[in-house]
DNA sequence: CTTCTAATTAGATGTACGTCTATGAACTTA
DNA sequence: TAAGTTCATAGACGTACATCTAATTAGAAG
């Protein structure tokens, strides 16, 4: 278990270390629910269970539907299933020993890269920061492909959460935020400024 | 998963979803530690380190070895799988409906209890609460092993949290309380007001 | 008995957060 | 446009708790 799986399980933790939150998830599995439904079972007040809603949805536990005026959520089952993993391992200590990465050994071990993208990656990068930002959007894609795996999927990130992965990659966050955003590698929810990153092949069922 | 068990998940994952206290439950892995030894490596005060030994040792998550000076602390292994198999159901609802026991079904289904224990049961309850206090020793010592059972193993209670399971079965708890301990089914920490589940073949390993 | 060591307990402090009321935003319907 | 519905956000309040310093217990060693 690498340090951020470790910092993912503790999000998960936190988030699922309430007993209203307990309850509603139970509430919420293989059934959509709304808010003033689950206001109503829980006693609470909306207002509330829109906050352990937001938490929940923020550790990217749940989906999310939305209907005229009523949003339904519902348990996101692969997301259950990674903190499940986690838990599995529990006892694994944090690896306190980053490896460093001494070199480019890391773009090797990169699976969806082909020996084209390594070369664009060995390129713009030394001791896994950008050095420069690619002008040829092809090479652009392949770097925004690459940052977007910095990300875990499945999870809410808030702008200061993406703006500090991202300043460990460069200087020019925004730029990289933006792109990310712009060509499609992650979302962003309309008002608030929470992130998360989308895979091509994602929610298409 | 019935309502004791999901409370008792519940107070794991509160135990658990601490930052300090997930890196010393790796730090115990497999290799007991000190509190000052831990203090060091997590660079927190001896007393902190302290703080959070009692949450988990409360939680029932460690086993602790006492020699000279030095306590020794290291995880248990039975305590977290039984937090695994918790979190491998966790999706299942609190079950609200509390199936009440209507009669003596429940006194059928402890599968240790002879014969000759089932009739004490059924002579001395009603509807789950005792409704005298067997003189005899031996239906006594009947009564006290099915009250043992009431109490999660491998857990941590506070006096107040054991006095509360007790007024579930019987107005005077602290007769049940104290022969509970008398007769060796639970156990009492020295200074503090803490108990335990011990079951007789437990902790021979 | 005294002194040293290791740990817990007591008490204080600041922060995190669960909950509420009040208000605002987005959409639906008349 | 106006009124109603559903939910989110803002702010306030109180409790829980992580952490610290200081004091106390309990055992070891002299």
């Amino acid at each position: 278990m690498d340090k951020d799986q470790w910092q993912d399980l503790l999000l998960l933790l936190k988030t699922l270390a309430d007993e209203q939150r307990l309850t509603m998830i139970g509430l919420m599995n293989d059934q959509e629910r709304t808010v003033s439904e689950m206001a109503g079972l829980l006693k609470l007040t909306e207002p509330t269970v829109s906050h352990h809603i937001s938490k929940l949805h923020h550790a990217g536990l749940l989906h999310l539907r939305m209907e005229g005026n009523s949003r339904f959520y519902r348990l996101n089952e692969r997301r259950m299933a990674k903190f499940k993993a986690y838990v599995a391992e529990i006892e694994t200590p944090p690896t306190e020993v980053v490896p460093v990465e001494s070199d480019n050994a890391w773009i090797e071990a990169l699976d969806w890269a082909s020996e084209e993208d390594k070369k664009v990656l060995r390129d713009y990068t030394f001791d896994g920061r950008l050095t420069q930002l690619p002008t040829k959007e092809k090479k652009w894609l392949t770097v925004l492909r690459w940052l977007a795996t910095r990300f875990e999927t499945d999870r809410r990130y808030t702008e200061k959460e993406v703006n500090a992965v991202l300043t460990e990659i460069h200087r020019d966050y925004a730029t990289l935020r933006r792109d990310l955003v712009g060509f499609g590698f992650m979302a962003r929810q309309n008002g608030g400024g929470e992130y998360w990153r989308v895979e091509p092949e994602e929610e298409g069922a």
